[in-house]
DNA sequence: GAAAACTTTTCCAGATTGGACTAGTTCAAT
DNA sequence: ATTGAACTAGTCCAATCTGGAAAAGTTTTC
């Protein structure tokens, strides 16, 4: 029997690999990792049925059970796989901007979460939809991926007050700001069409909004006056 | 039968109000109003049944059907209770500003959002919910409370921007960066708890966050530097 | 060709879903 | 105080969802 989940977090090491993964059932995978991301953020976890999840994945329903075990490892799963792009992607941005140019890592930051945010708008709402309650989920995101990119960036921002790019006041309140206006946005995109005329699943409006943020949580060391 | 349910929009004139509602079923609708609102902005439309509103209100659920009809009209009943308690927060605080100070008007805005939101997060947090899909609800909200509102806040910061107070670019975009950072940090309050020793329930850290939010976003018009 | 990996299909028993219905209780108006 | 409406309690329903099991089929690896 298939004793092989997918373990998010310690890619254990079996006994004996006997056999190697079929490319088939790699695929499935992704189909049900991509439509959990979908219908959890959606609907929350508890708002989503596994056969959703499978309808949507075009699957029948016990492969969840067999490739995932359960709802919650699903969950777990899906989860994962987006905060760890998310982080690939952000390394990568980051690898591009020499040390010594705080505010353009800043800015880099920015600009990346809110495009991984349109491609991706799960980022951001997954955490909405676990941050109601306190339970198991949201602690487990909290110590596998909030906390340590948190921890990260509120060196980095801090770093920033102290050359006066950045407003005095709370880091951590500054932080959450950002984030919010880049994430939250970003999931109150449908809203924002009806209310503001605001697109934004629209590259322009995407880099304008970039460009707003920067500009209000920044506003030290610019050109001029623009 | 009793075939006056609340109606959320119109209160329409019944051709024979023979008799007047009972105290008791006030205080039944209450409970249930009060039920509902927090397990719809905990866990979306979906993903709450009416039996979880009837068991957190104590109340037998079948009431439901007799309150409200359904879940629908009491989803729709709940929500408009929120927004229009909060709209009169804001006309009461409004109201005590002299329109000759448009930037205390922004303040005052940004506090009773502040305010309201903690007192009742399901503010922010139902416009969360529904802001995944396009459904029906989605588009009530937006035709019967947050396009109004927007019209009228994005006036008032057209003029900020004019007299140089709050920053240039996209009023819309400027208006819900606001909102967000106002309504969405307060949705997140209990991952702010875990990774930022932020607690948006204290008071001080309220008025802090409202502060911060003021001193980024209006930076204009400020006593010298500090 | 054999066995493992994977998928399909079909079940299950228990719980939950929104909602309907009746019978009973409480209250306001007369 | 009695009458009938307003309200509540308690039961029931058909439909669906739950995690999970099992058996039989197909594809891939060895």
């Amino acid at each position: 029997m298939g004793e092989r989940f997918l373990d998010a977090q310690t890619a254990e090491i079996s006994e004996k690999p006997e056999r190697k993964q079929q490319q088939r059932s790699v695929v499935t995978q992704q189909k049900l990792l991509d439509a959990a991301t979908e219908a959890f953020s959606e609907s929350g976890f508890k708002g989503t049925s596994t056969r959703d999840i499978a309808d949507r994945a075009g699957v029948h329903h016990p492969l969840i059970t067999y490739h995932f075990k359960n709802k919650d490892q699903l969950w777990r799963a899906a989860t994962d796989r987006i905060f760890r792009e998310f982080n690939i992607s952000l390394v990568k941005a980051m690898a591009e901007i020499p040390d010594a140019e705080p505010k353009a890592k800043a800015e880099a930051f920015i600009r990346t979460y809110l495009h991984y945010s349109r491609s991706q708008p799960a980022l951001h709402r997954i955490i909405l939809q676990e941050a109601n309650c306190e339970c198991d989920r949201m602690e487990w995101l909290v110590d596998n991926h909030l906390r340590p990119m948190f921890d990260e960036v509120h060196k980095a921002l801090t770093k920033l007050q102290e050359i006066g790019v950045a407003p005095r006041g709370s880091a951590a309140m500054l932080f959450n700001m950002i984030r919010v206006c880049a994430g939250g946005l970003i999931a109150l995109k449908l809203e924002l069409k009806s209310t503001s005329d605001i697109d934004l699943d629209c590259d322009d409006q995407i880099t304008e909004l970039g460009d707003l943020i920067i500009r209000v949580f920044f506003p030290g060391d610019q050109p001029k006056l623009n």
